[in-house]
DNA sequence: TATTGTTATACTCTATAACTATA
DNA sequence: TATAGTTATAGAGTATAACAATA
């Protein structure tokens, strides 16, 4: 029955968007007292783990716009977190890296961040954390972002 | 073992904002090619189906700052898309109502909004669904509602 | 010409604090 | 004094388009 699909629908939505927007609040409000911003920490920690990357890389990882991503990096680098430098290869490429600096800043935050995570995802025991992980991967994978626009045309 | 329980919780989180960040990214965009905004939206729909507010409750309905909502009430007002007015009995209060061409507007988008999420949402059955939407629940508890109206009206 | 990335522009949201008006 | 709401200020993310530099 439609009405039922559209009612089961939208109460997943809802409460999947209440709950992101509950955890991701604190987790922000906890960043800002740090001195990051989550789009700030975000390309801080793909950085530590991943290593250094081009822009375009990390706007395929951070799922942001090329503009965008301009602007974090350019935030992040007038304080002397981050630099980026061309590539010799090719010259338009370019390497975005931490510094010592932004080293030492995400080293000392992403402990903290993931404690709090730990925090909050600890109102699901540990079964019920990864059934909502198996869930959620779905979810994002029936929704690739890089086709986004394409989906939308079909909906209208 | 903490580290496993530290594992989890993050592979848990990230999952979760992902898969929030591709639906929403893709509902945010089609607000946008309707001329909304998410915020916008969210206050319209609020004003549809629960009424003329005062702006202290839309703050508690939408989860947002009272300085954050005089500009969403701002830029949708100078719009023509919603109207506030004083109380009479209580000349501090105000209440914010929908125009008609407020109400026109909401009332052509959420059923088109509708639309894309249960689309959205359709890469998860039923019975997928309603675990998410118990997972989620239970994670974002004390939190007010997104929707006015989660599973009752009809939405086409 | 195509690709990579930055700038320009303009808007919205967010957070904090100061402020106004009414009670 | 307390409450409801707005304004001021500053900063950040977003989208689009124009632009430069390199391949």
């Amino acid at each position: 029955m439609a009405e039922n699909g559209m009612k089961k629908a939208l109460g997943a939505y809802t409460n999947l968007i209440r709950a992101t927007e509950s955890v991701q609040g604190l987790l922000s409000r906890q960043l800002g007292s740090l001195g990051l911003t989550m789009g700030q920490f975000q390309m801080l920690e793909a950085l530590l783990h991943l290593g250094p990357m081009s822009p375009g890389t990390l706007c395929d990882k951070l799922l942001c716009g090329s503009s965008n991503l301009s602007m974090v990096i350019r935030n992040l680098q007038r304080r002397g977190l981050v630099v980026s430098r061309a590539n010799e290869r090719d010259e338009r490429r370019k390497m975005v890296h931490l510094t010592p600096e932004g080293r030492a800043m995400i080293t000392k935050v992403f402990p903290i961040q993931a404690k709090l995570i730990r925090a909050q995802m600890s109102a699901l025991d540990g079964r019920e954390q990864e059934i909502l992980r198996r869930l959620c991967k779905k979810l994002g994978l029936g929704n690739p972002a890089r086709f986004a626009v394409e989906m939308t045309k079909e909906v209208g």
